[in-house]
DNA sequence: GAGTTACGCTACGACCTGTAGCGAAAGGCT
DNA sequence: AGCCTTTCGCTACAGGTCGTAGCGTAACTC
């Protein structure tokens, strides 16, 4: 979770899980009242009162902070059955869109991505804490549709995997974009027309072999 | 272009526009070397060989001093006919993508995003130069699609705003996705993939009315 | 108790921001 | 030409942030 490495030697001090808590909630705090630019390390160990150089004893600089205070929120993300693929798809859309409302996320979501196309480590940081959970709901999605038998069984694995990976991107991407690009709602009506254009498109997608 | 308002008084010494092209194109050189974040105004202005101060007569801070700085590259999309809407589609994915790979863009357009959520005039800056641009390119692959008799002819006006919406938000988000969070190659084989998807869909989404 | 590690606190140099003031340069106007 | 206006480069500056170092103290293990 954090960045250094909590060294797990039995002995010593062990490190305050109060402050850990503390620190990402007032990392949180502070995105929504100061935004990501304004955010600083200073402010944050003020509102967790815990001095500053706590923080850098655990996290590198602003970005890995910001995106261990935020991952967390993305674990509230389920997939109930709602016994067809595109309800299904229309419910965690509408989740996932939920959560980018979020002042927090809003901020903060696009900033760390950007920051992660210099900083390798943040990219696999993000991958592992942010990205992979979301993408376990579209292979969940897939394998439930397969067992209603509204989707073929699997053929070529290889083919699979690169749906999947195509359907994660334009469900995820789809509505960062609406939301943070165009700034418009996701509503009930736009998700209807994704969640048509996918299950629709998903057929011409399986003949591709 | 700039941000300040250039009087437009045509008395006293004018603004060099050679001035205006070497700071954009010093901060477009700062992007690839330095990255947003580490990009300071300071640096921009000794790379433009101009003083800090003639930065700050034209833009208020660095968002929209690297949004002009980063539109103009958006002015190279084009969607030449070439014959079928899937072709139209893979082409200008392409594009986008080779677009979104250079330096310059990878670190700057999130972040200009990201700082977009909490900034209200930045957001519009960047939807007139940068978005409304993209978007004009699915308005004109509709029409010719129509013309070539691919999609019927519109019936309902509000919903062919909303499918060129949608159909915008999921080429734009999905190709970014793919980009920039997934950092998985945009090759010849997804986006055959994507416009099959969305070739495939779009017929469902008609179907809404 | 001895050893080890974390903690809070203070102080610090380095850096970036955005502005102010100055004299000089480059135009338009009469 | 001379006057007016605006921009230019330059320097200096206050304010804020970063990230680190050093210190004494607190907490936990053996």
């Amino acid at each position: 979770m954090c960045s250094s490495t909590p060294r797990n030697s039995r002995t010593g001090r062990p490190r305050s899980t109060e402050a850990d808590t503390a620190i990402l909630e007032a990392t949180r705090a502070a995105l929504v009242d100061l935004g990501w630019s304004k955010l600083t390390m200073g402010d944050v160990a003020g509102r967790a009162g815990v001095a500053k150089t706590t923080l850098y004893r655990r996290w590198a600089n602003k970005n890995e902070l910001v995106v261990d205070a935020v991952a967390v929120l993305f674990d509230e993300l389920e997939l109930p059955d709602l016994g067809s693929l595109q309800a299904d798809i229309e419910h965690v859309v509408l989740q996932f869109a939920a959560l980018l409302e979020r002042p927090e996320t809003k901020t903060a979501l696009m900033a760390v991505v950007a920051e992660s196309t210099r900083d390798a480590p943040l990219r696999e940081r993000i991958r592992a804490s942010i990205v992979d959970r979301q993408k376990r709901l579209v292979l969940a999605g897939r394998r439930r549709a397969q067992q209603r038998g509204e989707l073929p069984a699997d053929r070529d694995p290889v083919a699979v995997d690169a749906t999947d990976d195509l359907i994660f991107d334009v469900i995820a991407g789809a509505v960062v974009h609406r939301a943070l690009v165009s700034a418009e709602p996701v509503d009930g009506e736009w998700v209807a027309r994704l969640s048509a254009l996918l299950v629709g498109g998903l057929g011409a997608v399986a003949a591709l072999g």
